[in-house]
DNA sequence: CTTAATTCATTCGCATTCAAATGATCTGAA
DNA sequence: TTCAGATCATTTGAATGCGAATGAATTAAG
């Protein structure tokens, strides 16, 4: 049950707005880092996060991985194709279920996720110890309870 | 100056992917939001934003634009393009220095935006009320901290 | 057994987003 | 005055990201 004043309601939207900014600031950062490490190690961030997914989760049907790192099974589509190109994945299908196809790492993949480059822009990690103590935890927390929060509230993905 | 422990640096690896995870999930639920716009009032979210933003600042550059909400020139290009389509705004080449060109609010764009849909996803305000009042507040600050000290050591765009 | 509903991957169309390259214009220094 | 650098908008090319539609395969209901 939400009961907020109008005043309240004012305050949750201007900070709601902020919220927002900041987000779409810390993707741009995101965003620039990802263009770095193509330039430098070939691979962009997406399909860093969803390779090492994939070697955290042992061979995944597509819908899996998205799951594991939240994107729909169309983006995921593309993120594999791409990893694929690189030889750095590799996709099999179900022979049981055919409707399924797993996806698996290749030794060059392991390789690369052995020595993974980092998929968090350089000062990612030190930007955050910078910030109180305290608020380092809560951030953390918060953001996440948020997220979960909004999910519920803004039915975006069965998953 | 930054001085941690190696488990201090673990720490704050996993708290960073802890936040790009929840950023990746607030950021789907905004998209979700922005078709549902799209659909009802054939506007996006980021075209919401700019224009409101534009309706905020006065005629504008799309430079300008762009410093103001946190995107590149060339993404601002193509928003404004689609605003221009819908009669929303139109583009003035400036008389004195014709480098610039100023966007300006049509009638039809100003009536859009007194009856304005909101830019947020159903449920965000809400979303942020049900955290507890000290955690509201410390995310919305801690996270605009963090965003800034992102971009100074994360040199993404020199605005 | 056959049909309907479900589930998975994929394709399609669209919008967003960026950096780099391009072109037009302006400004300041020689 | 001229020309080199700066600044602005735009174009281009690539990747991400989504939902809706499609197609293949499985499952359940009759």
């Amino acid at each position: 049950m939400t009961l907020m004043s109008d005043a309240t309601k004012l305050i949750a939207v201007n900070d709601s707005i902020r919220i927002l900014q900041s987000v779409r600031r810390i993707a741009q950062c995101v965003e620039h880092h990802s263009k770095r490490l193509k330039a430098t190690h070939n691979i962009t961030s997406p399909q860093l996060v969803a390779l090492m997914a994939i070697a955290q989760l042992g061979p995944s049907t597509l819908k899996s991985i998205g799951r594991a790192i939240h994107l729909s099974s169309s983006t995921v589509v593309g993120i594999v194709d791409r990893l694929e190109e690189k030889k750095l994945v590799c996709r099999e299908r179900d022979t049981r279920d055919r409707r399924n196809v797993y996806v698996t790492v290749t030794a060059a993949g392991q390789t690369l996720v052995e020595n993974a480059p980092s998929a968090l822009p350089q000062g990612f990690s030190s930007a955050l110890g910078a910030l109180p103590e305290d608020d380092q935890r809560t951030l953390v927390v918060a953001l996440e309870q948020f997220a979960t929060l909004l999910e519920v509230k803004a039915p975006a993905s069965p998953l």
